[in-house]
DNA sequence: TGAAGGCCATGACATCTCCGCATACCTGGA
DNA sequence: TCCAGGTATGCGGAGATGTCATGGCCTTCA
């Protein structure tokens, strides 16, 4: 048994797992059991003849091997893909670009960009995917994507520590907000005073509260009253005075009516920064003209 | 069922079939049953959803979806094996080069090349293959060889009329030779007039005598006392002086003590040129090396 | 501290795949 | 007409690959 007898279905369910994280994502998502999963990945491991991946408790991490293996795969699996619409008489995808995005990328960026590139250049197609920074990562590292809107906040760590690294661009950087309610006190003002948001109710997201939505460093255990993943639900509740949440300055286009969105005096300062990762390598033209219509919306909206 | 759901097996069997020409012979090099051959085959052909390969006779041809999965499959087999070293901690073989050859150019040309780029450049490493002209064209297209050496005769076509166009250069032209016993009376001359090659007695090569070893054009059924396949066993034929045989310039070097090798007068000039073809793309830089190495020895032997 | 819920591995079993063997079939050449 | 060289195919056994059910491990939360 060696690596030349794997299999094109494990090396498939190895890329699907590689890009989810865990075997059971990745069986759900190929429409196996769990355990058709779990048996492939071993084959595959049997057929390299070393571990690929490192069991945690929550998934799954690739080894060095892993890695190596990752790479080809995605060679393999998309040659064969390439193959399969060269016989079905499709077109060859040169102008399609995959584009992963973080969700509040969605809101702003990724719409106003694609009607500018749709405009400017209709011939590219885009298919875009939101999903969290860890899987945007693995997806590109997978080849499932072409590039990613990933966001970034201090110390602004690369988005993983594997080899060859991302390589990643700095579309914008911006100083985090606030966003509160019109007829709230705090709106008063122009900006808002670091010490005022002390004893706030808050509107977070989903998890570690301090992750996303409640202010960094205020040192306090905050008062989270509502939590919500969406950007609408949260800037309605915002806007209904049920809490005030933080807010990146790119969405302030978008706020609804009864919300204000304002900066914050005093403290450090917040920044947040908007990455476009792709794997390192030769960039295709359409990735090119995309990322450009990117920076295009970042700047315009400056 | 899909071109997606092919076996990494079938793609390997086509490779090798693509490349021997015969489902039978892939087979026996495969170390599997020709039956188990057929049955890759057409499951292969099944989940590409086109016929493949064009049965005839004596063989099979690859059809125009036949080429198209050629490629995709020598790529995807290659990366294969190419992890399977990378796996086991071996060397990139970016440095090897693999030569196809005609089984004349063994004689003198090889190995003499091969010892020129030994000295100059050590880190090189050389794997050849003899073939004829068919088998190496078929190992070129099929992504098993990197670079061969091939034998041309008026009129001098291309080695085949697929698509993309093997990539060919005429590396030497030379008239073609007539080799005869050092005691045979046409041996007094330094050269034989075309029409004192009427009525000798003839070692050719295996098959169509007028193919190999016999001068050609002369019109009349040539008298073949013997046939040989090999260049030794040929010329000491003839050095015993059992009959003539055609044989090109570069063997002149080679030729054993007891045969004259003569040029002919008279008649239609019979030009035999050694090519060097490979597929279209870029030059690796070892392949590039050893067809300078190739073309030294040409030149110094000139 | 115990229950729940996330993860992965594995034994049991049904099914399908794939190989070798033997054989049938086709075609060109002696 | 027979032979030689090619490919296709029915048959049976061995192995690969799924599902189901279960078990172990770890973390989280009440």
């Amino acid at each position: 048994m060696a690596f030349t007898d794997a299999s094109l279905v494990a090396l498939r369910v190895f890329r699907e797992v590689a890009e989810r994280g865990t075997l059971t994502a990745a069986a759900t998502a190929l429409g196996y059991t769990q355990s058709a999963v779990s048996r492939q990945i071993a084959a595959l491991e049997r057929a390299a003849g070393v571990e690929l991946l490192e069991r945690r408790h929550d998934g799954v991490r690739l080894t060095t091997a892993g890695r190596l293996v990752l790479r080809r795969a995605a060679v393999v699996v998309d040659e064969i893909d390439a193959g399969t619409r060269e016989l079905a008489g499709l077109p060859d995808d040169e102008s399609t670009v995959r584009l992963g995005w973080f969700a509040t990328a969605g809101a702003w960026l990724v719409p106003r960009a694609l009607m500018a590139l749709g405009r400017t250049h209709p011939s590219i197609t885009v298919i875009t995917r939101e999903g969290s920074t860890p899987a945007l990562v693995r997806a590109l590292r997978a080849g499932t994507l072409d590039v990613a809107l990933i966001a970034s906040a201090p110390p602004f760590r690369a988005p993983d520590d594997e080899t060859p690294a991302l390589e990643v661009d700095t579309l914008v950087e911006r100083s985090l907000r606030v966003a509160v309610p019109a007829v709230h006190p705090l709106a008063r003002n122009d900006y808002i005073d670091v010490e005022d948001l002390r004893g706030q109710r808050w509107i977070s997201g989903p998890g570690d509260p301090w992750v996303m939505g409640v202010w960094p460093g205020l040192g306090e255990r905050p008062v989270v009253a509502h939590t919500a993943r969406d950007w609408l639900a949260k800037l309605q509740l915002v806007a209904a005075g049920f809490g005030i949440t933080t807010i990146p300055a790119s969405l302030v286009a978008v706020a609804p009516a009864g919300v204000r969105v304002l900066p914050v005096r005093g403290g450090p300062a917040e920044q947040r920064r908007v990455l476009l990762a792709r794997l390192p390598g030769p960039v295709p033209e359409p990735v090119a003209r995309l990322a450009a219509a990117l920076r295009a919306v970042v700047v315009e909206t400056e």
